[in-house]
DNA sequence: CATGAATGAGATTTCATTCAT
DNA sequence: GATGAATGAAATCTCATTCAT
């Protein structure tokens, strides 16, 4: 790999890098592409050398905001074997998001937003949630199949663990004074337990 | 009532009324103030007559929509007694907001994106979440007197809930072929009766 | 004079001083008819009823600045039979509206700019000039007569002295920091003196 | 000088000049960024590119004026030893200015009204007046040493001889049937070397 | 590759004026 | 006489995009 080749992927990240950042800060609404040149350190034009408009970089800021927020969750889950511990560490890695992550999450909730009128965007986010339905589905597997979890239909049971995860996530962004984080998961935890227990 | 009496609160209804049906149809980034003169059948002028400036029709329609889906939720649940059947009533409620009143519900996440750069619509919708978890806590309260629902807090148990219908409204919103309506409602009187179960 | 006659005048002036005061206060480049129907407590629509447009206002407004100005000046120096301490008088007056009828004199000045540009308010100011170098001349002329003065050309010295006037009241206005009404009233007398000193 | 060094001062230059131009012409109350775009022959959204907003260029301009016309008086005064000729080649210089200059003359007034109104505007005006008393003041203060005029503080000589100038300048302008620019020369050297005059 | 000057369309906002009541 | 709602033209300002260098 001579230096040369890399000179693309770098600046396409820096400008990516770049409008998350000016998202995370001053919101969807007040996206320029100055503001994103400014914060990239590059000037203006070079943004359409690397990208076709604005809405190019838009998707592919969403993607690597989907990719950031699932390698999370799947690092946190990552070498535990036990079900029930690792249900927990992705619940945990999932709050945490809203709290230490919040740049990333923030701009997250923003394309919510933006989804609901941009095929593009909103294709991204469904593959998201299906692998991430997936994951969650293939630890309840695993605890079913080891006598710990009730009989439950796995992608069922991961869409109700996310539902679950994203809805307090968004209290814990936007009604801070509801509850803390820590209160969030253990709420969390005993409300997942509860739907999975055998009994 | 003499006729001249109101004028305004009808054209600032009226006005509302517009900038929400703007923001279903091509979304929050795609909002100005002609689409809304035209769509309100008034004049550009008029719109800085009844408000300060943008921002302002931006608060009062998010004020409209919190209403408006408030009032579906406490609508659905009003005059049943028995608490299950009441809880089922919401949540039914909740969740066909994101299918039935799409109109709304986009909005209302549309707003979510701007609420995080926003103390005013933030607040606003802190509110509303406050109320929300104490409506469905009363509830739960009520279930947990007769003997239904074992001890749990009741705002906890308000968050709780409140978070599931949310998530799977998401879910609903923009991941539709993941599970239907009907579906969806079912998961979630389980998941929530599990979480109330004495045992 | 039945008390109806004269409501026409009654709100004419309210306007004009409605204006003048908005003039004083926030400048001729943000002077709108709003501001001076609220000001003059009165409805927009009424100020069209009085007046043709906002021109129309303008010209009064100078018009009663002028008369207002003029009638300072007349009035201090009445009554006073020694041409010295006439001029004296009528140099003062002419100062202190700088300082003490500061209203007036910040819109004048104000309509100084527009004049430039506008033939009719052009048009009272020269009037006002003329009439203004002609009083000054009539105590020159006396002075003179009486053996105090040399002999000087009445107008050319009403210019003079009007000019030396208006020249220190802009100074002693836009800056404040150069002398006092008092050193400026000093200063102009003594001029004005040397001037008309016969040898 | 490589030919990309510099092109900002010009396009700035440009646009203060076309600025200046259309103040001269239509009057501070009919400025319209359109209208210095179009005489400055660029675009308007450049006006935005190089000035913050339309007060940022007109405060260029009033900068521009104001060093137009102090290097106008000096360059005329230069270069003459006689301090009665030099202040007579400076009355004439400013008086000049009204009808020779009457571009940037009229700006000049027009900037007085707005002045009132704008501190940075004012300071600006505040700063030039001193350098000219003090201007003044030196010539005089010559004249005093070689005993041709009379003991007289300078500042305050200064002060005198630009109110005259101005003053005379404001009648020449508005009220142009009052006397012609050799007559208030004429006048204006009479008055003030009968100020300076020894006895 | 990279820059930043330049554009032009369109956004929000202002405001004199009109008009039905 | 008087109101204030309504208009529409025009103002300022923003900004994605293009392009010569």
């Amino acid at each position: 790999m001579s230096p040369k080749v890399g000179i693309a992927p770098v600046r396409r990240r820096q400008i990516v890098d770049a409008t998350i950042r000016c998202l995370a800060r001053d919101g969807y609404s007040h996206l320029t592409m100055n503001k994103v040149a400014r914060r990239a350190r590059v000037s203006q034009g070079i943004l359409h050398y690397y990208f076709a408009d604005k809405h190019a970089i838009l998707v592919a800021a969403m993607q690597r905001v989907m990719e950031d927020l699932e390698r999370r969750v799947v690092q946190e889950a990552r070498g535990i074997h036990d079900p029930r511990r690792r249900l927990r560490a992705l619940i945990h890695a999932c709050l945490s998001v809203a709290t230490e992550a919040r740049e990333f999450w923030v701009v997250f909730v923003e394309f919510w937003g933006e989804m609901m009128h941009d095929r593009a965007l909103m294709e991204i986010n469904a593959d998201l949630y299906t692998r991430e339905r997936r994951l969650i589905g293939r630890i309840v597997t695993r605890g079913v199949r080891s006598g710990l979890f009730r009989r439950v239909r796995p992608e069922q049971a991961g869409g109700i663990i996310l539902a679950l995860v994203d809805g307090l996530s968004l209290q814990l962004t936007f009604d801070s004074k509801a509850f803390s984080l820590a209160e969030a998961s253990r709420f969390c935890e005993e409300a997942i337990f509860r739907y999975l227990a055998k009994k």
